[in-house]
DNA sequence: GCAAAAGTGTTGGGCATACACCCATGA
DNA sequence: TCATGGGTGTATGCCCAACACTTTTGC
């Protein structure tokens, strides 16, 4: 797909698509962000932003995500989670983010429309490795700093919608957690998610209520304390008892 | 607002808005659907589509959806939730809907973005004369026929959004119940939302319980057996208890 | 008086909550 | 042996689901 980029036609200047791709390192939530590097009166400036760019002319939208996505961070095959899209007048109007798009795209816009995408990945070796040749850094969701454009909003969005799809949606948070994860990896990010504690005991029984978090015979090893059994997650079982 | 139309630019030919407007009968709810005209080879031709338009060039989106739903059904003031973004290539392929943007909208484009929205109205003898002045229709939802673009997809969305948006925001339903209703027009709405039927005292019991759900001493009139209560809701003790 | 819908209570089961102690392991 | 976190059971209250008969009214 990168071959044909440089021959294909921006749709026009004013509708763009960004991702915020949430991973979870075992500890804590983090997010996706990518370089915004201005050179203002001769020093250069740089801010962070989510990955995104204008949508060409020929591709649906979806296409777009994924498309700006693997170009800017490596990132493909995930899935992609539509949940809004901004087209506030100002949305556009802090001087270093016009200058960043005249500098970077080569375009002169009043505005753009931007549609939002959320996605998941693990945040495991293998996806360190196929990001190192981008500039992405993983940044804890609570200590992001002053993002590009509206792109603060856009975060703070992202995650509502992530809670309320977890609701309707529990496999997210496989999506998130490693193949292999203890319990206490599942209480961890479900607490993040609902925003407060939970009972050790009453978690553990309902994971194992749930026929698709499925006990492995592996447990932990090398941790001064005793080893945790992994678990892992079926899908099948997941589609039989959800319908 | 309405003055000013002639003078403003479209921001370009690829971003609309489409509002889905629902209302509930007391018996069955309904969307608002606008007549899409088309002159093929002399022909006249009908099909139905949402209210929608092309945004503005210094109009934020709300504002837009405002604005063209008061434009083309005389409604306003109501709240509008924006559902979800449609930009697929093929969404603006049928060759009547082509012929309807060149000969309605004096345009010629090869996609459109729109996003929609969806509101919600008192379906009364009130809204029912302000649209009056317009071509708008009242159907169905379950009964639309084939409608223009791909509305049909974006109906079936918005009712998808509106099951979820009740869910964490039962609110709603009071913007499309009257302001007096009995709690059988309160039922009927649930079980279509929730397309399943309520156990009648359970439903009634559950009602109670909620204390923003306030018994009127008025009583239906005019009907061939017991006259049933009307009820009230009130924002304010929803919000006290909803935090 | 009859047809049609309103209104009203009780019970049982399942689910969420609250709570404290022993176990396995590495240092 | 100690520090650390893993793993386990029981009792209680609440909410939800199931279920049938009497009341009011217009015709």
């Amino acid at each position: 797909m990168r071959d044909t980029v440089q021959k294909r036609q921006y749709a026009n200047n004013h509708i763009s698509i960004d991702s915020v791709v949430l991973g979870f390192d075992e500890q804590q939530l983090k997010v996706l962000l990518v370089p915004q590097q201005v050179n203002m009166d001769g020093k250069i400036i740089i801010y962070r932003k989510f990955p995104g760019n204008i949508i060409y002319q020929d591709e649906d939208m979806e296409e777009a995500a994924h498309r700006t996505l693997e170009e800017l961070t490596g990132i493909h095959g995930v899935s992609m989670y539509q949940f809004k899209t901004y087209g506030s007048r100002n949305r556009t109007s802090k001087p270093k983010d016009l200058i960043w798009l005249q500098q970077t795209l080569n375009i002169k816009v009043e505005r753009i429309v931007t549609t939002a995408y959320l996605s998941f990945v693990k945040l495991d070796a293998n996806i360190l490795h196929s990001t190192k040749r981008y500039a992405v850094t993983w940044v804890p969701v609570n200590n992001v700093g002053e993002l590009a454009f509206d792109h603060n909003t856009l975060l703070n969005d992202a995650l509502a919608y992530f809670r309320k799809l977890v609701d309707y949606c529990p496999l997210i948070m496989f999506e998130l957690l490693p193949r292999k994860f203890t319990i206490l990896q599942l209480r961890t990010l479900y607490e993040f998610i609902c925003q407060k504690e939970m009972d050790v005991r009453n978690f553990q029984k309902k994971m194992v209520q749930m026929e698709y978090v499925v006990p492995m015979d592996e447990h932990e090893e090398g941790v001064r304390h005793r080893a945790a059994r992994f678990y892992k997650f079926d899908k099948v079982i997941y589609n039989k008892t959800r319908r």
